[in-house]
DNA sequence: AACAAAATCGAAAACGTTTTCGTATAAATC
DNA sequence: GATTTATACGAAAACGTTTTCGATTTTGTT
């Protein structure tokens, strides 16, 4: 009924509790003998060491924690299965946190994770996080953390992202290039890095093509669960307010889907009329009609990647080797489909 | 640098280990007095119990383990957000695994999460998952146990289902009252009870209304990772076996919008020549075009009602208090969109 | 003042593991 | 045969908490 424990194996073999331990881990100052018979008695009463007590001698507990702000979400769920499936084959469990968007919510979802003393965490922040302390404390308890997608430069800590300009660059001068003159942007919320580079990439690429950046045709969407309702919304706002648009880049697919669908109810035909631009490549896209041309964001990628970071980390530290906080910038590339096709 | 211990705060008052530990948990065995004191000290350091410590006491560790065939799914991911949203209001963490549809990967992840000494299991099976015994040990260990959406009937725990057959008769009879006469059905894999019972479902609803039942017209998908290529497979090799199909149920909606894809390349107009009605109500049907009918499927609220579930049976068996295991069957609705409008 | 009852505290064991360090035995060396 | 050197084992402390139970002090009662 209990679960059995070193000292019951012990016991049956009249042998110290060190002994078996030891012999289960390895240790070179045991007999085969012994280390045969532990070994074999350890199997046939299945015994499985108490995480427990492993977890409160050693002070880890190889549990990761992982805070997004969406999780019914192709991209973050993505980057969940990435994390899991790499932190999987280093023996690490991962407990999933949602932020919901929120500030208030990610600093508890914080605390949670430090009180449960994880060994690293893996976060990608809320739209509304603007104050760090959160996340400097998490440093300062030394702490492996990595953020990804969004992040906030002025943390110290390792980063996992891509390059949001160019890659926002990327998707308007395509824009550009198949003959849009006047060039919208649905952006993203105010504060997260990545929907300002995003902006930026879009605003340079303009002003390289010496197309004016007109600020009016800017819009906001807070890309949060409501983000589909936000696309709608702001295409029909965009049709309201200016009638020689041709063209959209938009800082989220689920966003674009969502003006897409407006602007099909509203007899607005795409490409023909306005040519639309998404971001993340969700699977969505590539089965809409017509279909959405769109940046690839390697969210799978992304995770593995961050975890690898982390899991460096958490080594390092095991080790007292320092280790100096690195970004990494992975690859993204533009998915062209009908929604440019002129 | 080093966490503050009960031990510390005692010192710094000259109390006993013991006193402190009573003050921070409200024993009545601690005067007003000295148990201000240690509530305001403990917060000035800034402490934080030990988990590891209080894990090992008190033998549980407030964590459940979930174990789900993929995570990138609309479905799937609902059902995470539920039950972290539950588990969250209880104090509980999640740890999440996935099998991958594959049961011994399954088998490994249930080893490991008994291992790491969860409170409790929520699972749903892989497709292919035919033994039953890492289950059944889960159960003898006297761990709660919950299933939801892909269940083992023959598995004595609590589970969380909608009614399979009723919302397939539902779809199929919802066909048959728009005027189709050969309605086929794609089908999920063999071995899970609500791939077998949306069969059944869809065959009784034939034969209540005296259509033939043809085997032929029956395809498989596994359902896994490739739903959306099975689609359009499938899609493709009906229409060159069978020319006067005019309707289909289909097991989800991922493979019906494969299904659709390949649809509209060849040139087959829905839901003129052939309607369709899928299965889980992914948000992607609601804006794909045409939109499709489906039967929703409350993922959110499956989660948040299997973690309910599991929670009162850790509580029940920490008061030594049986619990036989209970059925929950959750409403569907069919949602008629555009993909049946005739 | 004597006693009972209540209030307050602490010693100690326990949870199950890991690891250091010492000791005893066996093997090797001269 | 005496000494060194491997080899094999175990005692014990430590990780930080919870909880039982006994001890002491204070309060209340007569």
């Amino acid at each position: 009924m209990k679960p059995v424990t070193l000292k019951e194996i012990a016991e049956q073999l009249n042998i110290s509790v060190t002994t078996v331990s030891k012999a289960l881990k390895d240790y070179p100052d045991v007999s085969k003998k012994t280390r045969g018979l532990v070994r074999e008695l350890a199997k046939t009463l299945n015994y499985k060491p108490n995480t427990f007590a492993v977890n409160l001698r050693t002070k880890e507990s190889k549990t990761i924690g992982l805070v997004i702000p969406v999780i019914v979400h192709h991209f973050f769920s993505s980057v969940i299965k990435g994390i899991i499936s790499q932190a999987e084959k280093k023996g690490y469990l991962v407990i999933i946190l949602q932020s919901n968007e929120s500030y208030e919510l990610e600093k508890k979802q914080i605390d949670l994770l430090l009180s449960q003393r994880v060994d690293g965490i893996i976060i990608s922040l809320a739209n509304g996080t603007a104050d760090f302390s959160h996340l400097n404390e998490v440093i300062s308890q030394k702490k492996p953390l990595v953020m990804f997608d969004k992040i906030a430069k002025i943390v110290k800590c390792s980063k996992v992202i891509i390059d949001d300009r160019k890659a926002a660059y990327l998707a308007t001068q395509h824009l550009v290039d198949i003959g849009c003159k006047r060039i919208a942007h649905f952006r993203g919320a105010l504060l997260p890095q990545n929907s300002i580079d995003r902006f930026l990439g879009y605003k340079k690429a303009l002003l390289d093509n010496n197309l004016p950046y007109d600020p009016s045709l800017v819009y906001i969407c807070e890309c949060g669960d409501m983000s589909f309702e936000e696309g709608k919304k702001n295409a029909k706002q965009l049709l309201e307010d200016h009638d020689d648009v041709d063209g959209i880049f938009i800082n989220t697919d689920l966003v674009a889907i969502g003006a897409m669908t407006e602007f099909n109810k509203l007899g607005v035909k795409i490409p023909e009329d306005i040519s639309i631009v998404g971001f993340s490549n969700w699977f969505m896209s590539s089965v809409i009609s017509p279909t959405l041309t769109t940046i690839d964001q390697p969210g799978f990628k992304m995770g593995k990647t961050a975890f690898k970071q982390l899991y460096k980390e958490i080594k390092a530290i095991k080790n007292n080797k320092p280790k100096t906080p690195k970004i990494i910038t992975l690859e993204t590339a533009l998915v062209k489909r009908e929604s440019t096709k002129k």
